[in-house]
DNA sequence: TCGGAACCGTACCGTACGGTACATGAGATT
DNA sequence: AATCTCATGTACCGTACGGTACGGTTCCGA
């Protein structure tokens, strides 16, 4: 996407900040420009209207996160089910993040307006990159013996399943986030272990 | 919950409808007033205000959906089989329906007001009684020695990530609901399959 | 028949917010 | 130095909405 200025940036920064804090009702053209130490016809210049701003604030969240591309040196099965892991605690700590609860909540809120743009662009630039990383992840194992699918979106979508069950709708509602940490490593190696009796190499296919 | 009167149910009735078409921007005093053949005085006595009529209107839907219980008698693995399908496919059902998707955008929005009383409101109301059900057929299963599992929370949640996946929030941004309804009884089926290799009774426990 | 309670419809009030206009000032360019 | 560009800050406007007040009507019990 477009980038935007360094003083846009600190705008958008200021802007989740805002919203993070206190919900989409704390963020207010006059508040964000008070907050920004910016004018409110800035604002409007910049971003056209609230619903620009609030794309704006999407995409700029979506660049901050880089999606480590798994070193392709991946030799032994401990390995690769640490990586799975790894994933799995990215995904969880992710989807559990302040930021993150607060755009999603923002964009289901508004998921009657405008035919849902605000929903499609945190689809596209939230969930996209980390299913692509997954993908990469599980299609190098299969490359290497250790998984065996034949839908690769398929078996990305039951290892989310696995991994986030219904807790990020949990959040989302409110819910205080799960367990204090020490769980999160145990539910992580939990899904991952589901996942290799569904789709581990000695595994006979479903579909 | 105290129930409401006949005239109450209707008027909560008829803000759920303007909630669904419009979503919560479309929820005014004035026009559920309008739209109810009732004044606004009525509304702020019997709710109390704003918040208080959109509780009622979580409780009033949540009184609307009774849990089938499973009928006791099930012999066969494969009636308890289909069971589970029929749950996942009522699951997904529910989850996909219009009034469900409005109520947790609503409540998703909100979820930064009041401590998340609306978002303790839908878990409460809308989770409790799934989860119920659930747990009733999977220890009927265990019973009979179709499932295999330590813990049913834990194995209820398997269950739910591997037939809702994401989907659900996927719907709640926005997304049109998943396929032509031909493809949701292939995917519950999936669904059940996958959690039998992992609670089936064959199956080694993982915990 | 009287009186009160409940309710409808409408008018009203205060406020908060999105969006626009304008005056002022700082930095760069010619 | 003159000027152009861009941004700030403030003031302003229209509107929409939550909440309240009030007059009028219906219904029910005494």
């Amino acid at each position: 996407m477009e980038p935007f200025t360094p003083r846009q940036n600190a705008v958008l920064e200021c802007a989740l900040q805002l919203l993070v804090a206190g919900g989409e009702r704390a963020l207010t053209t006059a508040g964000l420009a008070r907050a920004a130490n910016c004018s409110k016809e800035s604002l409007y210049k910049w971003f056209g209207d609230r619903d620009g701003l609030l794309a704006a604030m999407i995409t700029y969240q979506a660049s901050k996160v880089r999606t480590p591309g798994p070193r392709e040196s991946m030799p032994t099965l401990e390995d690769f089910s640490r990586s799975l892991a790894v994933f799995a605690e990215d995904l969880m700590g992710v989807l559990a993040g302040e930021v993150s609860l607060a755009l999603n909540r923002l964009a289901i809120g508004q998921a009657d307006r405008d035919g849902a743009r605000l929903g499609a662009l945190v689809r596209e630039h939230g969930r996209l990159p980390i299913e692509t990383r997954a993908r990469a992840l599980l299609e190098l194992g299969r490359r290497h013996g250790y998984l065996k699918f034949s839908d690769t979106h398929e078996a990305y979508e039951t290892l989310y399943g696995l991994i986030v069950r219904d807790s990020h709708v949990r959040m989302l509602l409110g819910e205080p986030p799960v367990g204090t940490s020490d769980d999160l490593p145990r539910r992580a190696r939990l899904a991952i272990a589901q996942f290799f009796r569904l789709h581990g190499h000695g595994a006979q296919d479903i579909d």
